[in-house]
DNA sequence: TCCGTAAAATCTGTATACAACATGTATGGT
DNA sequence: ACCATACATGTTGTATACAGATTTTACGGA
């Protein structure tokens, strides 16, 4: 409404929307309907949603609609299939450029958070967990793809809903990983992660067969 | 102008002004000088320009202008690097799947493409072989990022220009790979195409340190 | 009641108009 | 001649207006 621009304002709000699933996976936006939220014209906010539609979150479909995309058992499939290829990647080249002082502060918070039972927060907090790792590459085109897959995978773990018993699952693969990394046995986190997102794989596709 | 939607067409055009550096890296883009090339108005240009965006291949600066990206030395090792993780992956994992009549059609054109001496075509179908192995993966995620690391790729080496040598030692190594992937021997396909992309990475660089 | 067709309302795609900002230019003072 | 300030020009960001298409609703016949 005042600072910076209103596409950049439009994009935040919707993806928001979208991440948490108030716009639900299948549904259609309907542009008119965000005028007064964001306070602004359709210019900034289609400009927004063409920016969505290349991070996967929408789908424009031609003087039909915008579409919010589903999450199909491929779509999990290829996430972990990227993320196997990827996050462990990473721990083995880049776990020594760790910021250890930043890991430590995730650490000592996590007990927190858990107790708190605020999923959705705990949901957040994890995917901060893996966002952290990423920002020690300083590769460009893996932290945003990657980006994108954490996007997708917020929105599954959100639809997925309060699995108390993966949640804690998480918590201790997490502070496995975690703990390997900070005692430098990078070749050990990086085996922990593959179990790890094996463990997020399977998951994921037990909620999707359950719920399609 | 008449089938399909504007800012489709837009995009199509204006990318191809980027990635045949028509539009030079750290050059400006004027929205108004497109218009009628386009046969459009401003409102599709801009969606268009949103959606390069994202593709790393412009920067729209407010209440500046449309900067067409450049690429630096950390572009070129991030390409690679991440070239190196996913290229030998695919080939290993899905080489089995490989359209081995696509592959063959691929090799017979080559020699006549090589006498051709068109480098701009060449670059184009080295790109294609590329593509070609990626497109077996049905891997969305991977199909994309590697979509925009090939896009950079194309501006790199046609600023480098006619260095034949590096184009006959290209047409080399793809030889070498494609054989091996026809004889269904992944692993060395595998380790060719790391040896190749380590070349042309040493070729980017070398081209980048000449000339910034 | 059900179905098909036609009209109305709604929504998207695009063009144009306007406002804010930035840059370049001209003018005036020293 | 040089610098500073004011003005003119150009360009981007946003709003609004309009046209084409789609969905919804209303109506009439079977």
């Amino acid at each position: 409404m005042k600072n910076g621009n209103l596409r950049e304002r439009a994009y935040t709000i919707i993806k928001q929307k979208i991440l948490s699933c108030e716009f639900p996976p299948g549904s259609f936006i309907n542009e008119n309907g965000l005028l007064g939220e964001i306070g602004a014209s359709r210019t900034p906010i289609r400009e927004a949603m063409t920016k969505l539609e290349n991070e996967n979150l929408v789908q424009i479909i031609p003087k039909k609609g915008i579409l919010v995309c589903t999450i199909s058992l491929s779509d999990i499939n290829d996430i972990y299939q990227t993320r196997k290829l990827i996050e462990p990647f990473i721990i083995r080249t880049q776990g020594s450029n760790s910021d250890k002082r930043q890991l430590r502060e995730y650490r000592s918070q996590y007990d927190e958070i858990i107790n708190e039972k605020d999923f959705i927060k705990l949901i957040q907090f994890d995917d901060s967990f893996h966002r952290l790792l990423i920002s020690n590459t300083k590769n460009k085109y893996l932290i945003q793809l990657l980006g994108l897959v954490y996007d997708q995978n917020v929105r599954i773990r959100i639809l997925a809903g309060k699995q108390t018993r993966r949640l804690e699952d998480t918590y201790k693969e997490h502070l496995k990983i975690l703990d390997f990394i900070l005692a430098d046995n990078f070749e050990n986190a990086a085996e922990a992660m593959v179990e790890h997102l094996e463990n997020s794989r399977k998951a994921a596709l037990e909620y999707v067969y359950n719920n399609i």
